[in-house]
DNA sequence: CCCATAATCCCAAATCATGAGATAAACCCT
DNA sequence: AGGGTTTATCTCATGATTTGGGATTATGGG
């Protein structure tokens, strides 16, 4: 009977399942488990602290954490508690290893298809120029005509400019000067096109105005792993005739839900700041991927 | 009674504790969920796979897998499987960033500067040279006149040796070079020092014979983190007298157990492949830390 | 040397996980 | 489409497994 009191899950009522409370029953020392390490990933804590955090009895504590310990999960040093322990870094990199960014993206990259009717793009950063990795056609009459594995310039593709969203404005003014001196043809002067990545990089968006292909526009946004980093973008593009300004302002909420659920599968976490907050400035200059 | 036939823990035997049995009594469960990201991790699988993989039956794969899923420790896709999850991700990050070269390996340098009574150096490459993070004076005599954030060279060092352990033979060659034109006096010839390196690298140890400083030897190993790079090395440096052929290689072992403790805790695992298998020839021609 | 704090161990009580089997959903050949 | 097969999800009585109070032992500081 003493364990009522402590226990969180499924207590007093025997009905309510709103809100997120029960998980799925039958699980109480594995979900317990797992907040223990939820608990350690925060900050480094000792047993008291621990079992306090997590509303456990020291003595619960201390035997979910010792076999957590025993398999590697958790590290522990006398007066310094337990830590997040080498396992989970393994398992960080197999998962890493593990996952692709097309492989996740594939399927928001159909719903968001089906949903506005148009194509949609994968790519990434590579040697300066957009790399598509995946494409899905709309079903409008006029196609698209962009191929897996082409390369586009950054500057005035919304992919490309969702790519860079993150840079300084030192190395937006490399990345424009860069594809000016290439000679490629572009009717959108610096000054302009500096104000419009400032607005686009406060928004966490990115258009293309016609201006990469007549008649072509596109709405872009950027996809970040686990350290926060852009990895890639993905894009709704359409003929300019689907595409009037309303439409295009309430495709960047559809566009952007899309990235945010990749970026969430690639590990991201927009409320921890990752890498944002070490390198910030300087960095990044080319390739993304390794 | 039926779930006896089973549970693998403490079925028959009441006594039988020895190899690597029960673990801490009292956390099946956990120890369950433990073993299905373990399987997971291997390659993606099914619900019947994991169950069997596991020994469990398939309600009890489910519970637990779901339990996981819905702490995105894990994916599920329909037709694909289980596979490793998001928070996985996160977490390896985090652990990542906590888990410092030099924390984890400050008590296995105090052990094997305790049992071997000589000086321990930590040190990472850095610029093309080897940069000191951390020093354990031994107890001898003579002291080795190094300090914490101090440079050597590479190719003269054990450190330095260990620390460029996996570079292909022509990167051997741009280091000796590098540092010849830097006008550093160095009576080994190229050709000798690569042999040596050849040897070296087979068995995971680097010599310092007397090559850097006058009358003072070392053992080195390098350390490597979770991909399998080469992060840093660690040696055990002292006067000749203390350092006949005999006890160097008698050291190896010590400095190798040591280097392999340090990787172990930065999540290396000898048995995955980790970047070898990627790159495997070219990369690596600088800095290792960012 | 002794006290305070933290870590580890013990064991009876009963909560909680368990697994067989039933049902539903998805899939895949023909 | 259709029937058969594989896979996913759910239910529930049973008792094995986890639980937590408290005792015991390490640790560390003054």
């Amino acid at each position: 009977m003493a364990r009522v009191s402590k226990t969180k899950s499924a207590d007093g009522l025997p009905e309510g399942g709103e809100e997120k409370g029960r998980s799925l029953a039958g699980t109480q020392t594995l979900v317990r488990g797992l907040e223990i390490i939820d608990a350690v990933s925060l900050r480094p804590l000792g047993l008291p602290e621990l079992a306090e955090s997590i509303g456990l009895t020291r003595s619960t504590a201390h035997r979910l954490a010792g076999t957590l310990v025993e398999h590697r999960y958790l590290n522990f040093v006398r007066g310094m508690g337990y830590s997040l322990g080498p396992r989970i870094l393994e398992l960080g990199y197999l998962t890493a290893r593990q996952t692709s960014l097309p492989r996740v993206a594939r399927e928001h990259l159909e719903q968001l298809a089906a949903r506005t009717g148009d194509t949609v793009h994968l790519g990434v950063l590579e040697d300066g120029q957009a790399l598509y990795l995946d494409k899905i056609s709309g079903n409008r009459r006029v196609e698209i005509s962009s191929r897996i594995g082409e390369r586009q310039p950054l500057r005035s593709t919304g992919l490309g400019k969702a790519l860079i969203l993150d840079a300084s404005e030192a190395q937006w003014r490399e990345y424009y000067d860069l594809e000016a001196r290439q000679g490629r043809g572009y009717d959108v002067d610096l000054q302009l096109w500096l104000r419009r990545m400032r607005e686009y990089a406060k928004n966490g968006y990115a258009f293309d105005l016609e201006e990469n292909e007549d008649r072509i526009r596109c709405v872009a946004a950027p996809v970040r792993d686990v350290s926060g980093r852009i990895v890639g973008a993905i894009s709704v593009s359409s003929a300019a005739q689907y595409m009037d300004d309303m439409r295009m302002h309430g495709l960047t909420f559809e566009v952007r839900r899309a990235s945010e659920a990749i970026s969430s599968e690639l590990g991201y976490n927009p409320g921890v700041d990752g890498a944002a907050a070490e390198g910030g400035k300087r960095r990044r200059t080319a390739s993304t991927r390794d």
